[in-house]
DNA sequence: ATAAACCTTGAAGTATAGTATAAGGTAAAG
DNA sequence: CTTTACCTTATACTATACTTCAAGGTTTAT
């Protein structure tokens, strides 16, 4: 498939799935013979939904390109990403833990919010969390 | 007390803090009659707290800066608030669950590489979410 | 065959969220 | 009373992640 049909199930636009490419995050596809057109599978799909899902979890795309990177080491490479997931599998139950916590606390707000009769959104004082 | 000692307790430097004052983040807070020096107090901790949590939650200074302003605003606005953070919640509510999903998926991408044992991490067949 | 839609490259521009620097005034400790 | 730490402003710089633009070639539909 083209590069905008490619875009538009990965539901990025085009120009981003270049940039991905020159910043080494996606590989370079093969490219027509006639035309040099980026010609693209199911796995440059798979790929850009991985790296959407990392990215809404915080991971920069360095973090990312990283972990690709690894992925075409040989072994001796394979415990660093063992240990770069491991990091990563910690730090984002923390941070789930921590988006819990401020997820009560909006919904407090929330509540003060609605019950507030003296005209002002009590804010500042409900905001401890 | 003075910048240094806010920044300290907030975990945050000095420059960050005066950055927010310039966006209209964080309220002008009153200065010392003789030096001119900043002076807060611990409101102003409470809101830069906020501040962390919204941001680690991927809010945007954009969307603090809004919650804080409709603060400030009487009666009419109060709905406004609400509406704000009946989205925010909802918007919060599907992070945590996305969150969970690709947690779930770096799991199991590292159980297959611990596993593998052809050389190779098997990251792109394994990341399926 | 021609127009619309889509592709190419390279370079520049944008938004967000800071961080660093310069040049100087103030506060606190010894 | 001087030195060190901390404060002031304004401006410039950085990193990340795109987005837009210009100038042109290709594909597809009518």
């Amino acid at each position: 498939m083209k590069i905008g049909e490619l875009a538009e199930k990965a539901g990025l636009n085009a120009q981003t799935i270049r940039y991905y490419e020159r910043e080494g995050i996606l590989p370079e596809p093969r490219r027509r013979y006639d035309s040099g057109y980026r010609e693209y599978d199911e796995d440059a799909l798979e790929r850009l939904l991985f790296i959407k899902q990392a990215k809404n979890a915080g991971f920069k795309l360095s973090d990312v390109k990283l972990l690709f990177k690894l992925e075409l080491l040989p072994e001796e490479a394979c415990s660093d990403v063992g240990k770069l997931l491991s990091d990563r599998i910690e730090e984002l139950d923390i941070k789930i833990k921590e988006l819990k916590t401020f997820f009560k606390s909006l919904k407090r707000l929330k509540i003060a919010c609605d019950e507030s009769e003296n005209g002002r959104c009590p804010v500042l004082e409900n905001l401890r969390c």
